[in-house]
DNA sequence: GAGTACGCTGTACGCCGTACGGTGCACGCA
DNA sequence: TGCGTGCACCGTACGGCGTACAGCGTACTC
């Protein structure tokens, strides 16, 4: 039952909280308030801003007193990101208005998601975490994709690949934003910085593809290359909804 | 012309190299060298491994040394990104047999490139290189795509949405591949301590679409949840085209 | 042969995550 | 009531990191 293991010390992190002790003196933190100052700060300043010392400062303690709350700080961004995700009430909202407006919710509240809390597409890299909250946001995934005539299998991919697209947008999106910012230029200035070099490029004529496309050919914003790419996925589900109804009128004969 | 800019000095490592010197004593290494060092220790031993002082160590030099090739470890990773990208052969040979071979081989070598070279999805944070590697990817994405009936602007959305899609994938594939092995298990073992919490979960009754999943719910392979989600995307593509053609029959009228 | 530009590198600084062990509080029990 | 004990707090220290800086020696130009 009680596992040497860190994987359950952590599971048993994000799901039970920390056991309230009974004995020594009363703790001067919960653990809710170090992950909602982690994800402040993170947010704020970025995740290289987030260290153990500083958010020790940030909330008035010493460094290691947090060590008491958390195992390390790989655990605590787990738990940060845990708390950052899960169901917001337009995606509730939007369960019954069909999967396509459901998805389209989804796939928005996503990149919302991602772009007020960029360190998540930084952090998480150690492991992917089945805390309540993601497995809240799973359950209003299938509840929305009820009635699609699709195997449940095929909807867990469904849910993987658009997380995936969704994800992969917008850590796109940040990486040029980052740039534009951390190199202390505007957009602008950093494009026309890139130019000369490119147009060099272009003149060399190894690139004719390239140097034959029209002057507004990298002008699209970021919302319209995420609903493109987005529209595309639904069309495309759609046609297999459709092809499926046709040659099947219930969902568990589906190939 | 010679400009102080910090992105300037960096373009010119990616199109041009190092100048080389005339008057001081030969330098002992080139900066491919380091370049190609670094790419393999971060392949062989992951990102975290890549280290200055490390790198340094395995070319034989002094750590400082290093700092006469590249102005920074953040510059060192620029090219080695744009190092590893760049079009395969097999990309090449798709280009002739319609669009949507050709996107489905640029897609899978995206994706076996990212597994090969997993540092890629966690070091180009700071800067999307437009390095020569790079724009020839774009090039070959252009010329594969030259008869299609869409916008210019629209077949860079395109190529950003299925980069986007591609990267996200395999992001999440390398999360959980890692998860297991940093854990120390297997993937088996890895599932098998999460399900006892997983199925208190669904025993509390909070996730009633969850638990009535079926029990193959989550056994989809990477490959199979890959294929399903760039089908889909394809068939977006696919019937989008198809509308086209039967509103106009000259690219250029494309809505 | 002298001057000099430049490659190489040892040392050091200020960060980081965190192991360890001392100090003192507050509760359970005698 | 007093005490034992378990725990919270946290100062110090260790081994890593990226890299600024300055001294040294080389190999070219004139």
């Amino acid at each position: 039952m009680s596992d040497q293991n860190p994987l359950a010390k952590s599971l048993q992190l994000l799901w039970e909280g920390l056991p309230d002790p009974e004995k020594g003196p009363k703790p001067k933190l919960r653990l809710e308030q170090i992950v909602a100052a982690g994800i402040e700060l993170a947010d704020s300043e970025g995740l290289e801003a987030l260290s153990m010392r500083r958010l020790a400062q940030n909330l008035g303690v010493g460094t290691m007193s947090l060590y008491r709350y958390v195992p390390s700080k790989t655990e605590l961004l787990n738990l940060m990101l845990d708390a950052v995700v899960g169901p917001s009430p337009s995606r509730f909202s939007a369960t019954d208005r069909g999967w396509r407006e459901f998805l389209t919710t989804t796939a928005h509240e996503g990149r919302r998601l991602y772009l007020e809390h960029p360190w998540t597409l930084q952090a998480n890299w150690t492991r992917p975490v089945l805390g309540p909250n993601s497995v809240a946001d799973m359950e209003l995934f299938m509840s929305g994709l009820l009635d699609l005539p699709l195997k449940d299998r095929e909807k867990m991919s469904l849910a993987t690949a658009l997380d995936s697209y969704v994800l992969g947008a917008v850590r796109q999106e940040l990486l040029w934003l980052n740039a534009a910012a951390e190199s202390g230029m505007t957009d602008e200035e950093f494009w026309t910085h890139q130019l000369p070099t490119l147009e060099r490029a272009m003149a060399s004529g190894k690139f004719p593809a390239m140097a034959a496309l029209g002057d507004d050919t990298f002008d699209s914003s970021w919302d319209e290359t995420f609903d493109l790419g987005l529209q595309l996925f639904l069309d495309g589900l759609e046609s297999k909804i459709q092809r499926r109804k046709g040659t099947a009128n219930r969902p568990d004969q589906a190939r």
